[in-house]
DNA sequence: ACGCAAGACTTGGATATCGAAACAATACGT
DNA sequence: ACGTATTGTTTCGATATCCAAGTCTTGCGT
């Protein structure tokens, strides 16, 4: 912020188009560094298949009104929901998005009787979150009336492309979470 | 829906159980099928990196008011608008959002004053977005104030594996695009 | 025991995004 | 030329997300 707007006023003398031209060389270096080139591709790339599949799951699950949001917790809670189900910050650790946007995606799926929310006994601080049994039963009917099981989203990546693409995205991750501590 | 709802009314006689048994068998037929994990995995590494790539970029650009959707137009504009300038969709289409959104985002933009929009004069239902004095000037004290240039997100990935990933990112947008047609 | 720091979750307000529909302006077929 | 289809852009309403602040437990230090 300390080394701008030195258009007309400071130097008179100067020629007029000084800081036109600086403007211009500073962009050219940075352009030509290709500064952080590869990483607005990445950047780009991921929030457009983020949307993508987004899109392709809320077309799948638009007849049972569900959302990717809300079938990825889902599958989290059938997958390693257990016993006693899972608490929101698990829930929100594992889907990557921010506590009270879990609280916000649990608010509805509780309003429609997708999970039980109830304060675990034994921690009162803790919040044990459980699909419901119409929970399941929508699960199932997901499943099997929707093409989830058969149609495949990334059918252009084989089994092998998809691990290593999971592995980058996931070394990536890390690496900013590492860079915010 | 049309299977369900029919655990203790309709089939007096039946096994109580028999629905809760039904969708255990179709929901572990789906679980043991390892069904779409690769892909829900790819999908919430896709949406946490997303997420963590605009909150690194907000923070660099925090000072100067900068969002990475912003940025991501500006530095757009800075490679690829040559003398007109670009047009929103073609922006939009660059950035991965919605028309609509880039429309918003224009709009925000302008009203700063980082961006000119004017009608292209030989085709009047186009745009020419073009970046103004001011917001080369910005763009300029951003790459210089700002790390930009030096610090690096995606330290951990080395350059040929920043390629892959957007390689394996593009082919899979790719392949969405093309299911969507 | 009492009080205070830390952790888990929720509330509230702001904002960015989306899809569908409205609205030009052009192009094209007859 | 005229009406229609097409394309580019915007408006509008709904929604999902985020951050910061607030509430309520737990646990620990003295």
């Amino acid at each position: 912020m300390s080394t701008s707007s030195a258009s007309a006023s400071n130097t008179p003398s100067a020629a007029p188009t000084s800081e036109a031209q600086r403007i211009e060389r500073d962009v050219k270096i940075y352009v030509a560094a290709g500064a952080n080139e590869s990483v607005q591709r990445v950047m780009t790339a991921v929030h457009g298949l983020s949307r993508r599949l987004n899109q392709w799951y809320d077309r799948q699950l638009a007849d049972l009104g569900l959302t990717a949001g809300e079938w990825s917790v889902m599958s989290k809670l059938v997958r390693d929901g257990g016993e006693c189900g899972l608490s929101p910050s698990v829930l929100a650790d594992a889907a990557n998005v921010a506590p009270s946007s879990m609280t916000h995606r649990l608010d509805r799926m509780a309003k429609r009787g997708l999970v039980s929310r109830e304060t675990d006994p034994d921690n009162r601080v803790r919040v044990r979150v459980q699909l419901s049994p119409e929970g399941w039963e929508l699960f199932r009917v997901a499943i099997q009336e929707s093409d989830m099981l058969e149609s495949d989203v990334l059918s252009p990546l084989s089994k092998a492309q998809r691990v290593r693409l999971a592995e980058l995205l996931e070394m990536a991750i890390e690496g900013l979470d590492d860079v915010d501590a």
